[in-house]
DNA sequence: TACCAGGTCCTCG
DNA sequence: CGAGGACATGGT
């Protein structure tokens, strides 16, 4: 996978950035404001494509409401219609409004110093006890917001590697599968992820993957063409 | 036209 | 527990 290079992966618009720039390369640590935006990215892109998250994330930006008072406080219809394009609307606009008042209420302090203070693993279950966060979301709030290592598995990386033929399992055995073999960086974690999803994208899709022009194709278990047509 | 997208929660056997 | 369904818009 050395052809894909450096993927550098979460783009934000608010802190430093201005842009949806890609930052390649640049792994943190992030301002407060980056870290939120982050977090609510993460919550968008469940299930979803990332131009849809965007798209949400950029109406959310133009109406002034990323950031956890706002949300907290706008009503719930307009927050829907804001966040409408990222699909399942009503259960994200819940779930950001869960996010952002236990924020105020729990962590007056600001998102970055608790984030800051706090390790890869207790910062993992504080998130999930709140409704809506499952092990990915927590696990890319973590990685990408918290710049801490936590190894982020989703829908990519259990088809590739399973279809490899090297890591199958739940949730937790596949991430620590991952997170015994590798450092524990985060620049890595994040490289790594980004090539997976990189990967998935372009040969190991879900239905007639690319297997004939597939780097990885003389390793996989599931190649001798069964899924090329 | 169908099928899928970097999940999570709930219900049922 | 594990499978199956609901949630929903936008892209190919």
């Amino acid at each position: 996978m050395k052809r894909s290079g450096a993927q550098g992966w979460w783009p934000v618009y608010s802190g430093r950035g201005s842009c949806p720039e890609y930052r390649r390369g640049f792994y943190g640590p992030h301002t407060g404001e980056e870290i939120f935006e982050i977090c609510v990215g993460a919550i968008l892109t469940q299930n979803t494509a990332w131009t849809s998250a965007l798209a949400a994330l950029a109406c959310l930006n133009k109406a002034g409401a990323l950031g956890p008072g706002a949300i907290a406080l706008m009503r719930p219809a307009r927050l829907e219609r804001l966040i409408r394009p990222s699909g399942f609307y009503r259960r994200k606009a819940g779930r950001l409004k869960i996010f952002s008042r236990y924020l105020i209420k729990k962590h007056p302090e600001g998102l970055q110093k608790w984030f800051l203070r706090t390790s890869a693993g207790d910062l993992r279950s504080e998130l999930l006890t709140l409704e809506g966060i499952g092990p990915e979301t927590a696990d890319s709030m973590v990685l990408y917001a918290g710049g801490k290592p936590k190894f982020v598995i989703d829908a990519y990386t259990a088809r590739i590697f399973g279809r490899l033929g090297l890591v199958t399992g739940k949730y937790e055995e596949i991430q620590y599968a991952f997170e015994s073999a590798l450092p524990a960086d985060h620049r890595i974690y994040n490289e790594y992820h980004a090539l997976i999803v990189a990967h998935g994208k372009d040969f190991c899709r879900k239905t007639r993957p690319r297997c004939a022009g597939c780097p990885l194709n003389r390793l996989c278990k599931c190649t001798r063409g069964t899924y090329d047509n």
